[in-house]
DNA sequence: CGTTCGATTGAGGAAGATCAATTAATGTGG
DNA sequence: CCACATTAATTGATCTTCCTCAATCGAACG
């Protein structure tokens, strides 16, 4: 149910919102709740075949023929552009709950690579056999829509990111928002596995590696997070709320020093 | 119809595209025939209702209940996202044939503004209609989800706009992005106005209003563009094939002198 | 056990931001 | 229609942030 008030035509009647409102996905309880949900009803209406990956392995292509949809059950996928001059740019992270492929649609290819970062398993869903489905199933097209909007979403969030942070704030965010990911799939959320090296997560944010690992001292320096003695690809997030406070100390420029 | 190669689980056993693959939207007859299309199934089959907007007025406001969707039969469209903590951000610019509202099926709540930028009509679609009219005609599906697609796919290229160019190619390629976006609508391509300030345009592209001024310089130097002599948001575009020429230019840094 | 790849850290440089002054449009009221 | 006020754009000088280049260190792997 859509809490239809907008008379839409006219002076838009409905109550003035606190000015910045933000989606208050938070709840990792009801988001959760919403991924398990997709996943049955996916599997029931669906029975999807499976399909297992492994680290490197590719899921799709840019340029093959799309016919298929993919939700993620498991693991962790990377979504890469590649330009026609060669540029290649890591558009999006997928985890469980996700759908892959949307970007086939329009064209009829892919538009990305899709990249399994870990082993993991998707389920493969005919484009045609959905709309098919959506017939007798009218919480599938609701669910496939929500994913959709979710994902426009989602990537003109990480756009302002890109735009509007700085580099210490925006490998904070990406932090947080990879704990936050990880934790609303009921994951732990203190002790994370970053499945991207250093220059991939700078590709990622518009950031070179030295930038990025720089940022990553600072933070540790600061004991926002902290290296396990294995790897500095395990990251121990005490408080992710920490690093959403820090992300706007980076955006306070005066001290405010006594004033 | 799908070209469904795909045997999906297994070695991929398309033909290997040749590597950096790019949706060749170009043609802008069958760009033009879609958005007529489009805009021809969404009046037969919806009768949506109309309104006139003039520039600077809100089409729909971030955190509105989400109720309608929006197609742009006239006029321009930036779309603005605003965090928590202040920061502002232009996420998209909307042309005719495009749909507006996408961002607020999942949440039930519009996720950024839809600001007019010049006088133009909107057809208003409400959401439930839409659905229920998928049933008796599933070209309408197709057409909201191709649009949902190339929404996707297009954020995602600009993402790697700002995070792959230096600020003059930025700079050109917006004009270029522009200058097609008009040319596919069927109005002339050779003399565009822009109906953002550089500061706008700065926001949109990550870069700052003195920055943007600058390349424009720049590209007026170069002959790429002219400005008229009334006013300095028209601009003279003689070749727009010379604007992407100019980006891939910039990213060549080494001038390749004799080798 | 050596090779390779990823990460860290420092020094220097360059692209873009900031600050500031000037000029050009736009709009307003007389 | 003009004088004035306001907002947008340009351009220069300086400063900051991030990139580039380079050296070192550590981990993973055959």
């Amino acid at each position: 149910m859509y809490s239809t008030t907008a008379t839409p035509t006219a002076q838009r009647p409905y109550a003035p919102m606190p000015k910045s409102w933000r989606a208050t996905e938070g709840d990792s309880q009801n988001l959760g709740a919403r991924i398990a949900r997709t996943l049955q009803l996916v599997q029931e209406q669906l029975a999807p075949q499976r399909r297992v990956v492994h680290a490197g392995e590719t899921i799709y292509e840019a340029g093959q023929g799309f016919g298929c949809l993919y939700v993620m059950n498991a693991g962790f996928v990377k979504l890469v552009n590649q330009s026609p001059d060669g540029r290649e740019q890591v558009v999006g992270l997928k985890f469980r709950g996700d759908w892959l492929g949307f970007d086939g649609i329009a064209t009829g290819r892919y538009a990305s690579d899709a990249i399994a970062m870990d082993t993991g398993e998707v389920w493969l869903i005919r484009y045609e056999a959905l709309v098919a489905a959506f017939a007798k199933e009218p919480t599938l097209l609701s669910t496939v829509h929500e994913a959709m909007s979710r994902e426009i979403a989602h990537d003109r969030d990480s756009l302002m990111s890109v735009c509007t942070l700085p580099a210490d704030a925006r490998v904070a965010d990406f932090l947080r928002y990879w704990a936050e990911s990880v934790g609303d799939r009921g994951m732990r959320t203190d002790r994370i596995t970053l499945r991207m090296t250093r220059a991939e997560i700078g590709n990622y944010l518009g950031l070179k590696l030295e930038t990025v690992s720089r940022a990553l001292s600072r933070l540790a320096r600061e004991e926002l997070i902290g290296f396990t003695e294995k790897g500095r690809r395990d990251v121990h997030i005490p408080d992710v709320a920490a690093l959403a406070a820090f992300v706007q100390r980076c955006l306070a420029p005066a001290p405010a020093l006594l004033q």
